[in-house]
DNA sequence: CCTACCGATCGGTAGG
DNA sequence: CCTACCGATCGGTAGG
């Protein structure tokens, strides 16, 4: 397996990235099996919840009959859990050579809060909806799984804000406005419609980070 | 029926405002059986969702048999319109008197941060984190139903921040300003724990209003 | 508010 | 990956 590291200190590229992990089988193929499996229990369990999503909507949703998912996944909580760990896998890589592509400490925070509206709003936005409204559903042990997961990805975003307030840019607490972000930044999938035109993701962006009253640098 | 407005020119008092709304029926009563049933229903919502609490559930919750639970509600999704329809009048009231019991537009909005925060963080927050994480199990029908009384609720805010942004002490915009502090205020549910000790409930309101970089007035 | 029960649907399995 | 099926559980009803 090679490091999750390796490819980040080029500039962004979701693609390359992308093929990266799948290659390390850190994620699935998107047009293998699973990897269909996967994106289509993404949506469905987004739009109708976990719980109202049957085994047979999954099945139907890939052309397949019920009693065949249970060849790739050994219970359907198992595919839950395989959509969210794949999507912090992925979202870390990408946060992390969006933050490593930035220069200053104020890019790098407003490269984190871009690429998680982009996360949130964009292709994978809706296994990071899951993520964010089905955690209920996972099991005890599985959520203390995927828990380690983003402890990592939530250390990126600490390292940022911590910089920042060393450089006295930042006057709350970066905990605080960790978490604050984390909920401001997924309720946007509640609200933001890009495609009817208006607000554009960069200017959300904008509209964040001058949100956040960090001191001129 | 008194009008939702009489009372709310006095200080703020959550019991005397709940009182007036069950005088005017448009909260139950908690002590009574609907109130009670309510109140478990919340609890159970929330920890484990709308999907996976049974009939059952609910009617042992308050000592009843599952059948008995039709005789005050037609259907289960009745009892989850009811927790949410009933919290955001309560919760409306006691905005707006928090909102009117301060002076200056500045602190107008301080009042309805904390108030947010104490309902999601307080007594109610069962039922206010239903009232986010269950909004798709509601049917459509019920949605624009609760939407309405929602409106109004948000009307409150946009009230407080509007006047902010014309006295130039907010650069953002309203309406963004709201959605995030929706997003960020919902989400302390998953993480605040005042009872461990710590940031106060006081504290935490003036993290989120330094955060938001008004200018000084 | 209880007893007794229903039709439907659920996640999952066996054997190919 | 399919066919055929299972035991369990679900929301809700009838009649008192």
């Amino acid at each position: 397996m090679r490091s999750l590291l390796k490819p980040l200190d080029m500039p962004v590229n979701q693609e390359k990235i992308l093929q990266s992990l799948i290659a390390d089988d850190l994620v699935s193929d998107p047009e293998s099996a699973r990897g269909r499996l996967l994106r289509e229990a993404a949506g469905l369990f987004r739009d109708k919840g976990y719980e109202r999503t049957t085994v047979r909507d999954l099945a139907a949703a890939v052309g397949i009959q019920s009693g065949s998912l249970f060849h790739h996944f050994r219970t359907k909580e198992d595919i839950l859990k395989a959509v969210m760990v794949e999507t912090i896998r992925l979202n870390t890589a990408v946060m992390r050579a969006a933050m490593n592509a930035a220069g200053s400490n104020r890019e790098k925070l407003k490269a984190l809060v871009r690429a998680e509206l982009e996360s949130i709003n964009g292709q994978t936005g809706e296994a990071m909806a899951v993520l964010v409204f089905e955690w209920r559903s996972l099991s005890e042990a599985s959520q203390a799984d995927v828990l380690t997961l983003r402890d990592i990805y939530e250390a990126l975003w600490m390292t940022a804000l911590n910089a920042l307030k060393e450089d006295g840019a930042l006057t709350a607490d970066p905990f605080i406005v960790r978490r604050m972000l984390a909920g401001a930044l997924s309720w946007t999938v509640t609200w933001y419609r890009p495609e009817r035109g208006g607000l554009t993701l960069e200017g959300l962006t904008d509209q964040v980070i001058a949100m956040l009253g960090l001191t001129q640098p």
